[in-house]
DNA sequence: GACATTTAAATGCCAGACAATTAAGTGACA
DNA sequence: TGTCACTTAATTGTCTGGCATTTAAATGTC
């Protein structure tokens, strides 16, 4: 009885992740709002006339997609979680990461996916940007005239300057997106070694952005991002074909 | 003694949940690459020094997340999973789906984040753009024109426009990206209930841009998205409105 | 009234067992 | 020799029952 609407071939899936769904459709739909307690383990175990065991894999699962918040001792229990901006930004780029790594995508092909992405907030940014966003990206243009840095924190600091940029069309949705395309670069980046040479050239090119921005010239920042990714792509070819030539 | 490095204030993360990080690590790193099968369950308990239900726990999150998937019977178990676009796609549009429900982002700010990362692919669609998604651009439009459709069908007809749209820049991490962000509007789309006239309207412009996009004219395809643009803000302004009338 | 103590309700974790599933091995029979 | 049924072993899925730990509220004590 208590396998009714499955009867075409639900290929039997494991009792945890039909009652994780089940949540889930409910969180989802509303019915559980933020912040509101779920049922004990025993009552959802109960209600569910499955084990307890059975009822935690399923809370887990919840717990891993950032649904559900446990907490422990009297009156604690799984409580919805109000999904904040900054985590979902965080899983995000995980995410994001993830799928470049694992199906190792082409590096042009993930430099020119970033690249649209960026152009796509650039005019909003020239409009909108504060002092705070033009203050960290000239942080961060400093921090990459140091010779000192190592490749990685180069990497790092350009990651910084972008999201700055991104933050700077004052749309959180739009940061949201960006930040997984921008982050996702990063390990992408990280194959590539600057010399004295290109590290000067991007920070010319990042200084003519920022300034762009400040003055508010959006086709000046436009040409800037096209400037920077054509010697991103020139970058990443080079580190390619050096590869290639260490034989793999 | 098994607490060495967490001195600081670790809050004492779940085992479960530390064993998950362990080996989502070792997938990130690469040192359990896609399709190789992780220790059996009995196996990593003796591991991790814990009991067979809390490595299950931790394989339960990880599969949350896709990143294993199990199988059962002899020579089964849990392996490492080969994320495709398709799925990570997926996840994309209920993480990003979740993100707006749950944080009631205002509609003009989803509307414009979603119009700015379109209009991010527009040049690439103009130039690679084939004759796959044009037709299937057409086909939307030619089911927008039937008037029996409900205002739900028209809404998802039109999420299938602009994915067509967006997978003609020929560039899969792009339409990842975009997915999330275009999908996720449907819910708040559905919030507009669609008259004739501005059905026709917003045909008129689908039109438009199709027919830009096949004359590879970037310029007039990105005009066409911005008068879509401003014509979905204004009738979402409408809609609003109207519930605010109706007393919430 | 403030502070210490107890208590109850949860989650976190474990041990051991049995059921279900699946591929590989084994053997009988044609 | 080849094929089909059967057995076997490995592994995940699930259950039962229990103990440890945590936490807030109730209770008691000074």
């Amino acid at each position: 009885m208590p396998d009714n609407e499955k009867s075409a071939r639900a290929k039997t899936t494991d009792l945890s992740a039909q009652i994780a769904k089940s949540i889930r459709d409910a969180i989802l739909s509303g019915d559980l709002s933020a912040d509101e307690r779920l049922p004990s383990e025993a009552e959802l175990a109960e209600q569910f006339s499955v084990s307890r065991p059975t009822v935690r894999e399923a809370l887990k699962r919840l717990a891993a997609q950032s649904l559900i918040r446990t907490e422990r001792g009297a009156f604690g229990g799984a409580f919805v979680r109000r999904l904040s901006y900054k985590e979902a930004q965080a899983q995000n780029v995980t995410a994001s990461t993830l799928l470049l790594t694992i199906n190792d995508i082409r590096f042009d092909v993930a430099c020119e996916a970033r690249f649209a992405m960026e152009r796509a907030c650039i005019a909003l940014a020239a409009q909108r940007r504060d002092a705070t966003h033009l203050a960290a990206m000239r942080a961060e243009i400093d921090r990459q005239k140091d010779p000192t840095l190592t490749d990685e924190d180069f990497c790092a600091s350009d990651v910084a300057l972008h999201r700055a940029l991104v933050d700077g069309a004052g749309n959180p949705v739009l940061s949201y997106h960006l930040a997984g395309s921008v982050e996702a670069m990063q390990p992408l980046m990280n194959m590539i070694t600057f010399s004295t040479r290109s590290r000067s050239r991007i920070v010319a090119l990042h200084t003519a952005l920022t300034d762009a921005l400040e003055a508010a010239d959006a086709m000046a920042a436009e040409s800037a991002l096209d400037a920077l990714q054509s010697y991103t792509l020139e970058l990443g070819r080079d580190a390619l074909a050096k590869r290639a030539a260490a034989g793999r």
